[in-house]
RNA sequence: UGGGGUGUCGCCAAGCGGUAAGGCACGGGACUUUGACUCCCGCAUGCGUAGGUUCAAAUCCUGCCACCCCAGCCA
């Protein structure tokens, strides 16, 4: 049902074209405007993402850009990227380049139709002495203080500017002059003359236009009076020809203003606003300013941290860009205030490498293991598959001697109900290997296991009992004589708490004492020596774990864990 | 107290007057040379709440309640 309304069908993941969570009710939005025609006919759907280059792009904007650059693709449309740099306080363009690495990434590409705001500042000027013109914009000489003061309050209407009514010569003369440098920062501003009396704070004689002598990062010091992002958007997307301009919830506010630039001005377009709800996820924080102060405070290794949800963290943790877009898929679309849970991020990870990623080998914490009754110098190379679930990826070989490294989870002296691993006097399984058989372990002065001894049955050559005996057990293990040293970094949620925001202390009183650990002398099978980063492999029986992109050297591997195997055992 | 929104399972989320989809999580079982994967089964007599309309209401009407956003010369 929802593919008659897909322009582009086979753009969805077959896994998931029947599940109607990827339609929402913004499409029966746009369904409705195509079908009654009027300022949208004969128009493509023509949508934008418009962030500020003010910061990285987190999982947050991925779910902007998935619906932004998603409905284009569904329609058939155009979807824009344009950077909103309307505020060059804050700006820079050191994030420009990274937010459309990002959204490459990702997987989306806006053609040649990249755009700044900041290309539009002339045509804004002239919009704005149009409004001017038409006795809807007046030049304004109160200070932030009085502004504010008469503004009015939730109860209250504001009050009218002394400046309200200055005749229209004067006001183009100023603004002229406030362009052209006369005029101090801050002393005017351009304001819309609307409506005092209005419930809603923005139509209250909003600010245009402020003067600010800062350099920009593109029109460097061209311009000294700024436009305010509700009067710039509505003309960024109506020079742009987007039908529909889709944002998040706290722009609801906004939309009468935006439809009053739209309607006021001479525009090529009349765009839509239309709101969602931004995504929020539990045990993590979204908000800029918060993930700054995470990366300022040194409390994390940059906005690329694997613990961090900004897309280059997630990208250095593992994830894949087709489980970021499934996930935001399958989140839906609402107008909804909610909160994720982080374990369907995980879900999606999981799904995704379980089908791609190639099965090896390594063990984290390691403890000897010597089968007693096996050779002294005999080596033998047995052939295991690189993923069960893709018998194409083929087989690679890996070694097996007398002393192998096995994970120190899989032995216990005594064992606890249910343990089907290796304790004394029970059989086991190495992976691909041998049937062996526990015969104790030793251990040192502190009481911790460093050997275990086992006999293995040399019939039982690649794991199978000829005689038909189950074993319950199958373990991973690395040949001590082959096996690479690696360091392994295991990640967990960077908040203690489910919603850090939401407490009344400093969320930074939330963190996670324990979101990183560093396991510094893991092995992994000899297959791996040498490999370098991007590399996305499961650790047999323990998760998914990736090359570390900025630590990792072809002859120091370090890991992260990506996310572990799902485990029904855990005690 | 003004304006704008939202309330369906622990978390997302379908539903658009005809008798509560799906996913995640969770619990049970089968299978298993990954305690993974896969596969079965279970999981809202209930849709914020109280009334009303109707043969029939999560869906329509009315009142209440809760939560979110708004008084930047930020976006």
């Amino acid at each position: 049902m929802r593919d008659k309304e897909n322009k582009n069908p086979a753009d969805i993941p077959a896994e998931h074209d029947s599940n109607t969570s990827t339609r929402h009710f913004i499409h029966d939005l746009i369904d409705e405007d195509i079908a009654e025609g009027g300022r949208f006919a004969g128009m493509a759907v023509h949508t934008r993402f418009p962030p500020e280059p003010n910061g990285y792009l987190h999982i947050g904007h991925a779910k902007a850009i998935c619906i932004d650059f998603g409905i284009a693709e569904q329609y058939g449309g155009l979807c824009n990227l344009r950077m909103d740099d309307t505020n060059p306080s804050k700006e820079d363009v050191e994030y420009v380049e990274a937010i459309k690495e990002d959204i490459h990434w990702l997987g989306f590409d806006w053609g040649d139709r990249f755009y700044y705001a900041s290309d539009y500042f002339e045509q804004m000027y002239g919009f704005a002495c149009d409004l001017i013109r038409k006795g809807l914009a007046f030049v304004c000489e109160q200070t932030p203080e009085q502004m504010r003061e008469s503004r009015g309050t939730l109860t209250t209407p504001g009050i009218p500017s002394p400046w309200r009514d200055r005749p229209v010569e004067e006001n183009l003369d100023l603004f002229r002059r406030m362009r052209a440098g006369e005029f101090a920062d801050g002393t005017y501003t351009l304001r819309a003359r609307i409506d005092l009396n209005s419930g809603n704070f923005n139509m209250r004689d909003p600010v245009l236009y402020r003067i600010l002598r800062i350099h920009h990062h593109r029109t460097g010091d061209d311009w000294c009076i700024y436009p305010m992002y509700d009067y710039a958007h509505p003309i960024e997307d109506a020079l742009e020809l987007v039908t529909h301009s889709l944002c998040s919830l706290e722009f609801e506010d906004h939309r009468p203003l935006y439809d009053w630039v739209i309607n006021n001005l001479d525009l090529p377009a009349q765009p839509r606003q239309i709101e969602f709800a931004r995504l929020g996820i539990n045990y993590t924080v979204m908000s800029k300013r918060k993930l700054r102060r995470l990366v300022e405070g040194g409390l994390v290794d940059g906005w690329d941290d694997p613990r961090m949800p900004t897309l280059g963290g997630l990208r250095r943790r593992g994830y894949t860009p087709s489980s970021i877009r499934n996930f935001t898929d399958r989140i839906g679309v609402s107008k909804v205030n909610s909160t994720v849970d982080y374990a369907f991020l995980e879900h999606c990870l999981r799904e995704d490498l379980n089908s791609n990623a190639r099965r090896v080998m390594a063990v984290l914490r390691p403890v000897k293991l010597v089968l007693t009754n096996y050779p002294e110098n005999l080596v033998e190379d047995f052939t295991v598959e690189n993923n069960p679930e893709r018998p194409e990826d083929g087989t690679r070989t890996v070694t097996f001697s007398r002393e192998l490294w096995i994970e120190a989870d899989d032995f216990a002296e005594v064992p606890a109900k249910g343990y089907f691993r290796l304790f004394p006097g029970n059989e086991v399984r190495l992976k691909t290997a041998y049937i062996i058989r526990c015969t104790g372990c030793e251990k040192d002065a502190d009481g911790n296991v460093t050997t275990v001894y086992a006999t293995y049955d040399p019939d039982t050559r690649g794991g199978n009992a000829p005689d038909g005996r189950r074993i319950k057990g199958t373990i991973h293990w690395v040949d001590s004589k082959t096996a690479v040293a690696a360091q392994v970094r295991l990640y967990d949620n960077l908040f203690a708490v489910e919603d850090p925001d939401s407490a009344e202390r400093d969320f930074l009183e939330h963190l996670n004492p324990d979101s990183l650990e560093v396991l510094k002398q893991a092995y992994v099978e000899a297959s791996l020596a040498g490999s370098s980063a991007p590399l996305n492999c499961q650790f047999l029986r323990l998760g998914y774990f990736c090359l570390d992109s900025k630590d990792s050297r072809p002859d120091a591997l370090v890991f992260n864990r990506s996310v572990s195997l799902k485990d029904s055992w855990k005690k």
